[in-house]
DNA sequence: GGTCAACATGACAACGTTGACTATTCAGTC
DNA sequence: GACTGAATAGTCAACGTTGTCATGTTGACC
């Protein structure tokens, strides 16, 4: 009762196994009441192809990795699930592969992950995505890999790439806390490594320039993507005679931890202090009251990651009209709540 | 220079194919001088064998599922890491699969997983591992599996299990808390239908008991895992006359829920009102002030519950002396914090 | 009607591994 | 020295799929 193979698919349909074989993987030379003929059988007997011979046959895989190093489980399942769907849908395992981007070995582990589990390629989110070092040196090896990262332009170089145009939603931000009247607003940034930090501050101060709104350095400060660096520094700045009226979190962590000291200073927000995240994690919408934020949709991101990928290794596998694109943007969205009301 | 196969070995180490794959896979009928002039070849050549043609070969797989519905990704990125590393250490690839325990079709949609994918078993997280219709209906059709769940003894039956003594650390946090003077003490419930609701509800009522402390049922509220959810509990409970002078959230969620809402109504933590919750997820940690909470090392309890359904599947390929239980139990650890200082 | 190309299909081997079976070696025994 | 049985090693086929190459089938054109 449990596996229907290709070859009772060709007996049942009385075609050869390579015919089935032709169909299942779409190739041309399959004359159209074939082709139907066969697909009513494999619906029938709900056959699906088995991946571990695939692999083993051919030198093409049908599993991709995730690889990731992310120290924010929200957006780690989000994009799990976001590609495993696209892998689902397009016939592919997905085996995840958490890993320390900052280790010495990495480039090494990456190629034994792909040879010893004969990968067909990688889907890599940041910050892993955005250390050049790793992507050139799996380039080199010829390893297939699409990469997420934040940046506000397509980046240069052939590997497929969906960017986030984080730059562009900072800006939207910031011109939100502005049209609020504030003028005085303080950036709380995240680890520079990650290129989403210098994106979301670049955007942060092209708003402030386009408003006529000079940057005032001493508000714009370093630190990590953690609630507890955003509580510290928020706590730093109510200190000073000269505090801010608005606090711009380089993510929702920061942002919460900036709501935390703030209110923890006696100051109410947002009617003494605005604050605003970024990232539409859980935080922005559990803090009281919640915050303004900008949200991406990660599951969307890393389905179109997953496609771009598919396009680079088997162009023909997509069906006939769909675009080659190499690369595609996506840009996060303001969303309004009473932190800067 | 990617592929060492298992050919390669046998040719360098002048033996047959057969002979290699016996020392692979730890077969007694090897004399020791071969088994280690093959075994050096192995380390020699980095040769791995190759998942793929094992799985096909064999109707033996070397792929486990994990199976999980839970809305706390923090406990999931937990839970994979931990499986993860044991697959790793073990010879097994890990194969996630997110799916929503409530489905109609979740039993046949597990088998099918297991069907298609080939695996040897599955890992199951909570919820789902604490569904009886699916567990029972996954034994019946011959599927090894190990479950994690919440109870407070070793369940019956013969499948393996890794059990978290929740009312166990329930009543320790209870405890906690009438030692601190508590006697009005509210208990929020997460779901029903998750069996750590009632356990750790168990383990507060017996703590209470224990103490010569009569429950007032008003003070046990049902409602769910969530922040608005201990919210909403805790601003209703502040607003009566006989308010409590402590509250334990059935997780941090709620607990963090229950703190927001006793600040807002101007009370102070601890000092009017103490606040605990259970789980040590991040939530606990970055509330001000911090939540006390019970911590259970998930990595841990995957791990473990990984090597209970290798022993399940393979007795022989654990080490000689290795014990062979079917459960194994975890006791969360009691942590104290400022919220009940 | 015969020729040729284009299209459609099939036969067979191969991917890397292991199970079932067979062959060899080597003590120990009569 | 032939006979056992256990210990050790090897041969071969098979798992489900697809690439290569060969074959059959169609239709258009002279």
């Amino acid at each position: 009762m449990s596996k229907a193979t290709i070859k009772d698919v060709a007996r049942v349909a009385g075609v050869s196994l390579k015919t089935v074989s032709r169909v299942i993987n779409n190739e041309p030379t399959v004359k159209e009441a074939t082709r139907k003929k066969v697909r009513a059988v494999i619906d029938d007997l709900k056959y699906q192809p088995d991946m571990s011979a695939r692999n083993l046959r051919g030198n093409k895989s049908y599993a991709i990795g995730l690889v990731y190093d992310n120290p924010n489980p929200y957006y780690v399942v989000d994009v799990q699930e976001g590609v495993l769907k696209a892998c689902r849908e397009m016939g592919y395992s997905l085996q995840i592969h958490p890993c320390d981007a900052a280790h010495d070995g990495i480039v090494q582990e990456l190629c034994d992950l792909v040879n010893n589990s004969r990968l067909a390629g990688l889907v890599i989110a940041p910050p892993v995505s955005e250390n050049e070092a790793i992507t050139n040196a799996l380039a080199e090896h010829g390893i297939h890999f699409v990469r997420i990262i934040s940046a506000s332009e397509p980046p240069k170089g052939k590997a497929p790439c969906v960017y986030v145009n984080d730059r562009a939603a900072a800006r939207s931000v910031a011109e939100h806390l502005i049209d609020h009247g504030h003028t005085r607003i303080a950036f709380l940034s995240g680890e520079e490594e990650h290129l989403s930090t210098p994106e979301r501050r670049a955007g942060f101060k092209e708003a402030l320039k386009a408003h006529g709104i000079s940057v005032d350095d001493s508000l714009v400060l370093p630190g990590a993507y953690s609630f507890d660096s955003g509580f510290e520094r928020a706590t730093k700045l109510m200190e000073r005679s000269d505090r801010p009226s608005a606090i711009f979190g380089c993510n929702d962590e920061i942002a919460a931890g900036a709501l935390a000291a703030v209110k923890t200073s006696g100051l109410t927000v947002p009617g003494d202090v605005a604050i605003a995240g970024f990232e539409n994690s859980p935080f922005s919408q559990h803090s009281r009251p919640p915050l303004t934020t900008a949200a991406q949709s990660i599951g969307e991101i890393a389905r179109q990651a997953m496609m771009l990928l598919i396009a680079e290794m088997r162009p023909q596998a997509l069906a006939e009209g769909e675009v080659q694109t190499t690369t595609a943007e996506f840009v996060p969205e303001l969303i309004e709540r009473p932190s800067t009301a």
